[in-house]
DNA sequence: AAACCGGGGGG
DNA sequence: CCCCCAGGTTT
């Protein structure tokens, strides 16, 4: 990217940041790296307003890290009850008594060490070092894949680890013109929460509108992408395989859905009490789902349905999904 | 790379 | 109903 826009960008994140009021409960001149600390762990896949309530209760309770290492484990769970992911909770707790033990109670400085600490991640330490000690170092959650993707016009799969290396070297190159880690990190978040929704954005008073490749190509709604995690399923499909002086039973398929118009042997709702299995299963891949097909050697008489035969000479010419086509190809008829 | 972890809010 | 949230750990 060329440096004139990353430098506008940022520019207008940090003034965004400092014109407008803070909402995060530590958002003083200096921080208390313990409070950024347990904040951020608070706040992972979980919104402002719902975390902080649990913030200055945990708080009040764990004033210093030694208290949090101390703490009675249940203690602890009941005061995150509620919250949700509980493993956050004992690995914060265990990240407090490696402090403790190796750290002499005080938490490293550089985001390099800071990760090397239970429940800190490469968003939490980076968050604690840029904003407590203004490392160089960007913040990538999911507000600044949206805003990076939409400003940047980027279209890299965020849920990715290549399109999560993309995104983290670009925020790594813009906050390295920042005289201020802390603002520019926490004004691209704050701008994600407040302006750059996930839905209905304020493009319409955006002061970057001018200067946004999503909004000047009609991609805001698009972008961030995410790669879909297709839930796979498994279909059961039993085909009947009737062969008769006059050939092979296929019949069409409907027009519409899947295989439309193709050819395919006639289908049984169940495997046919009189049957005999004709092949191994094959488990076709689509997609979305697997298609585990079975196919039973029956008579006539199992199917309810009006039945057309074709000799070899003839199906070669139908239209065929590749696994009946496969599967006549090998049987004598 | 994908699964798992929770509860709440918003469209 | 689905998506998203100031993500991290485990497999």
């Amino acid at each position: 990217m060329p440096v004139n826009l990353l430098n506008s960008f940022r520019i207008s994140i940090e003034d965004f940041y400092r014109s407008h009021k803070r909402t995060m409960p530590w958002r003083k001149h200096n921080p208390v790296p313990y409070e950024v600390w347990l904040s951020e762990v608070i706040l992972q896949q979980t919104r402002v307003a719902q975390g902080i309530p649990y913030f200055n209760k945990i708080l009040q309770a764990f004033p210093t890290i030694e208290d949090l290492a101390n703490a009675n484990e249940d203690h602890l769970l009941s005061l995150w009850t509620g919250l949700g992911y509980y493993n956050r909770a004992r690995n914060l707790q265990k990240g407090a008594q490696q402090v403790m033990k190796n750290h002499n109670g005080e938490l490293p400085k550089s985001s390099g060490d800071l990760i090397k600490i239970a429940g800190i991640g490469p968003y939490t330490a980076a968050a604690i070092s840029s904003i407590c000690h203004g490392e160089k170092i960007g913040v990538v959650d999911g507000n600044v894949f949206r805003v990076l993707s939409r400003f940047f016009g980027i279209s890299t799969p965020v849920n990715t680890s290549g399109g999560l290396k993309e995104f983290q070297l670009l925020a790594n190159e813009i906050v390295h013109l920042s005289n201020s880690s802390a603002d520019y990190n926490q004004g691209i978040m704050e701008f994600g929460a407040l302006h750059c929704t996930p839905k209905k954005p304020l493009c319409m008073m955006c002061e970057l509108a001018d200067i946004c490749t999503a909004y000047n190509t009609g991609k805001v709604d698009v972008l961030p992408v995410k790669k879909k995690t297709v839930k796979r399923t498994t279909e059961e499909i039993h085909f009947a395989v009737v062969v008769d002086k006059a050939g092979l039973a296929m019949r069409k398929r409907d027009t519409e859905g899947i295989w439309a118009g193709l050819y395919e042997f006639p289908r049984l709702e169940k495997p046919p009490l009189n049957g005999l299995p004709a092949a191994e299963q094959i488990v076709h891949k689509l997609s979305h789902k697997d298609l585990r097909c079975h196919f039973w050697k029956v008579t006539e008489n199992e199917i309810n349905e009006p039945i057309t035969y074709y000799t070899k000479h003839e199906i070669r010419k139908l239209g065929m999904p590749i696994i009946i086509a496969k599967y006549v190809e090998k049987i004598e008829f």
